[in-house]
DNA sequence: TTGAATTATGTCATGGCTGACAGATTTACC
DNA sequence: GGTAAATCTGTCAGCCATGACATAATTCAA
């Protein structure tokens, strides 16, 4: 059966295997050449024919009309085929859980949020989760067994063996296996990371980052966090906290943070404290989402709300730019849809803080500043992304 | 010959190769059985075994005598010949040069400091290292043909291809490319990196950091530094600026650093700013090592001083823990060799300003503090790992 | 002293990746 | 329309790392 197979060439080989790095272009980029493939993952031609060969005998690989314009004989572009399985990508929020639906191709197929209570329970979890997949599959008329994985995106530190730790943001979970919580209940393998980690996965597959080896990806959502991602590998610190930007102390005397430091960066620039600020001046609730709104159709108060995100998002990534030098930074979440109105003065503040100036380097070694492409749904197709690069699984 | 062939060995080949991985191992540690070597270089005991009875049949490598007390069959220790080659290492100091011989088993033979004044140029270098170089080896009788190359450790970022960059502390060194300097006059292959990653790599080789993939280093000297060691590669940055922790704006109101920000944590933990309120309170010159003598000896205002340092360096690496959350940090430099009168406020500070607090976590789990094995000499011992390690080669 | 357990070393057939070669298909230019 | 250049694809002998096997040398316990 086809999804044995696939389960066999993608999960039952060492991860570096070649066949395993050529699954892992096709399933990183849309539809890709065989010399293309070579390129990205040092293998040779010939290497990279034979098991295209083989991929495409066992159905697994198929390929597909394109017309290249360049000179040479035009490239036969190649795609994993989309009827070859399916993966779940799942987000262990704070207040929701929320669930993508996704082929070996990465087509989104379905995606849905479930507002929960906080922190609920690890049972209310698992059930809603299969609840959940299992009328996915249902409604689309797929079949559960071409289920090839699902991934986990939490929102806290992770311990690399699937152990969520006390320090997560996700109290009650603190402890929890994530491994013997999911599989019996699943019955498929678990992969698992941390949201940011997953961010940044989804960036590097599909995104702003495609083809890029090192850059810091930093999120500006209701917390702020962020992952920095160093010769192609995401660093998850020894206890998974690598990329907490938001809790860098800048101010020591400054108010406390729900953390229990003093002055955290995330007090300056999260959407929390948009948003806070935000509705003190229109007396009312309202929503990140207004609030950029309002700052684009020419509102100068607002406007200068996210100007001042961005000045304190860019004295933090100053610090990072020291730390780190990355050639990238991808600004992410919810904030980062306000676009210029927030990269602007984070550049500005970015250049007034750094160790190297503008003026320092060719115009080409300066860092850039781009936003990410997928906003607010980046963990989850990031735990995608782990089921079809098998990374982060949970043995 | 057998330096040509311990040549071919080391350089000619891919810098990843099996042969380089076991000649690595060998020379990173001491005296290393087969399957030691295949344990830590991950490659086969057969593959071990046969590139082993290559080299000693090139009589690059011996056996040595050693007791191994274990169970089961003793293991053959090897090691590489020490009369096989040398390699010096030289550090391109502010305002000295300072140039270390070593064997390729890193048995140090000589290591000499020469005072220049500042601002030395590029000519007046060449002149200096290869004055010094020639004279090393005719004092110690030495072959200049057994040099297999030279490393520099540099003080500033790095470019890749081996050009100091403008924003460089050298600053009449700004735009010049080591390799088309140093490679005509000394007729060697020409290794060079960052001066922090340099002692990174001492460490990685030899000393605190052995055996370990992921470490920070914390250098206090005159000006601060360090290098960030993630999945067993040290970080450079795509300025080769990364791990310059000393200019991370603390305080953006502050007085101003000599990079041109205000705040900088250099200027609250630096032994620069440690000696000059130390000859504030004397009342004439003093140096680094005449302030932690006299704080060793009991002067609580001396051990203050020291404290604050350690305060102030702790709250940057909690920051830096944040954001890189590694399990070992290894604080160096000259400052370092306080011990605990330094060591004991900075792991305090750390934790009062650092994301995961000991409760959080495991002991084990938690990071180590430790201070460095090469304190004032690991710029050039690294230089020599350079050679030893065939990395950062300019071509 | 002997046998079991443990660990290290050396040899060899196997298999997988590679580099070189040959062939295929397009564009560019005369 | 023909030729050169460029780029892609597929095939195959050769090489090199591997894992399995056989062997060696030590400790420990009976």
């Amino acid at each position: 059966m086809i999804n044995d197979d696939l389960k066999g060439l993608l999960y039952e080989r060492e991860v570096d295997s070649p066949i395993a790095r050529v699954v892992r272009a096709l399933s990183g980029h849309g539809a890709v050449s065989a010399s293309q493939i070579a390129r990205s993952t040092g293998l040779a031609r010939s290497t990279v024919s034979t098991i295209l060969s083989d991929l495409k005998r066992s159905n697994l690989v198929v390929e597909v009309e394109t017309r290249s314009p360049g000179l040479g004989r035009p490239a036969l572009a190649h795609s994993l085929n989309p009827e070859a399985g399916t993966c779940v990508g799942a987000l262990l929020g704070l207040d929701e859980i929320r669930i993508t639906l996704a082929d070996v191709a990465h087509n989104v197929l379905a995606d849905i949020s479930m507002p929960l209570e906080r922190d609920y329970s690890p049972e209310r979890a698992t059930r809603v989760v299969r609840h959940a997949i299992e009328n996915l599959y249902k409604e689309h008329s797929l079949p559960y067994s071409g289920l090839l994985g699902v991934g986990f995106a939490v929102s806290g530190p992770l311990a690399p063996n699937g152990r969520i730790m006390r320090a997560s943001v996700l109290p009650t979970w603190g402890g929890i296996d994530l491994k013997s919580t999911f599989a019996p209940v699943l019955q498929k393998p678990i992969f698992a990371d941390n949201e940011s980690n997953c961010a940044a996965l989804a960036e590097v597959m599909w995104g702003a980052a495609a083809g890029v080896e090192d850059f810091v990806l930093f999120k500006l959502d209701l917390g702020v966090g962020g992952a920095i991602v160093a010769n192609g590998k995401v660093l998850s610190g020894s206890s998974g906290a690598a990329g907490e930007f938001g809790h860098m102390v800048i101010e020591p005397q400054g108010p406390l943070c729900r953390c229990g430091n003093r002055g955290c960066l995330e007090l300056y620039c999260s959407a929390a404290s948009v948003v806070s600020l935000a509705q003190q001046r229109l007396g009312r609730a309202t929503s990140v989402a207004e609030v950029v709104t309002l700052a684009s159709n020419g509102d100068v108060g607002f406007q200068r709300l996210l100007a001042d995100a961005g000045e304190a998002a860019g004295r933090g990534l100053g610090i990072v730019g020291s730390i780190i030098n990355p050639p990238l930074f991808i600004i992410s979440g919810g904030l980062a849809k306000a676009g210029e109105l927030l990269l602007a003065p984070l550049r500005a503040s970015y250049e007034k803080h750094a160790l190297i100036k503008r003026q320092d380097l060719d115009e080409a070694a300066y860092p850039r500043f781009v936003t990410g492409r997928f906003l607010d749904n980046d963990n989850c197709m990031g735990a995608v992304g782990l089921v079809l690069r098998h990374s982060g699984r949970l043995t």
